[in-house]
DNA sequence: TGCCAACAGCCGTTAAAACGATTATCGTCA
DNA sequence: TGACGATAATCGTTTTAACGGCTGTTGGCA
């Protein structure tokens, strides 16, 4: 069963990426939330940070791993208070979507956990390392 | 915002394995075929090769990203008629599993594109820095 | 102006994931 | 033997993902 370069390059990829979602998923859950609200808040405090307002559309664009139905996910953040969302008035189709007080406390709650986390989870590469396996996995995801 | 180096590790490591997975899933969709259905059905003729029949729990083991319900998922595979149960006589208690014809056969009409959409995933590495790639993602790996 | 394609977000419905609790069987040990 | 904890798988229920169609809004253009 000789499989080719690739098709181990693919797993390895999942393998490792499934482990480490796993265990960010774990620490999210704590605070209830799922990784791909976590990922919204965390577009929302960046977009905040530059003073900017994304619309609903704009947030999915930015996000690692995509979510088709914005909506509902926007709906759950909004009935936890973490969101807010407001008709724009420039344009009557579009929503735009803030992070509120509440959602930027518990994103600061997590941030040193989840850096914690990480370090955990791959500070054992060393520095050197790290950054060829970065530079590598960027190689690997331009162009396609 | 100057985060650290595992941090953006991590993010690459997700973004990448989305970006794969996603046209992986593209693929499979074709055949009606979900990711996770498609790994038990690998694992399943892995182990038909070897003579072996599996548990349940033993395949559950063996995927790359744990499923928390193998019954269901057995379940949608049985209906298509892509696997087969049996009761063990040893331990009652236990449900092997195997891969039946049919889904040998679907697993066969996978093989070639499924490689062909790898090469052109990861192809433009060159094999050099893919060999440095899948050293790096395992490194990665153990130890956590 | 009035028509229409393009666009943003919403919603109805079905399928699948996630979480616990439950059933049946086994091995062990008093 | 009979009770007990451990184990394998299943099932009930709730939540979330996924897919497609739907509504309202806009901008362009005849």
């Amino acid at each position: 069963m000789n499989f080719p370069l690739e098709h181990h390059l693919f797993l390895a990829i999942q393998r490792l990426a499934s482990r480490l979602a796993q265990q960010v998923a774990d620490l999210l859950k704590g605070k209830g939330l799922s990784m791909a609200q976590y990922n919204v808040l965390r577009v929302l405090r960046g977009a905040a940070r530059n003073g900017t307002e994304l619309a609903c559309g704009e947030v999915g664009d930015r996000l690692i791993t995509k979510d088709p139905d914005m909506t509902r996910l926007l709906d759950r953040l909004e009935k936890q208070e973490l969101v807010a969302r407001a008709r724009s008035t420039e344009d009557r189709r579009v929503v735009t979507v803030s992070i509120t007080g509440k959602g930027s406390e518990l994103l600061a709650e997590l941030d040193e956990p989840m850096l914690e986390l990480h370090k955990e989870q791959l500070g054992h590469l060393g520095e050197e390392r790290a950054r060829e396996l970065l530079e590598l996995l960027q190689a690997a995801t331009e162009r396609r």
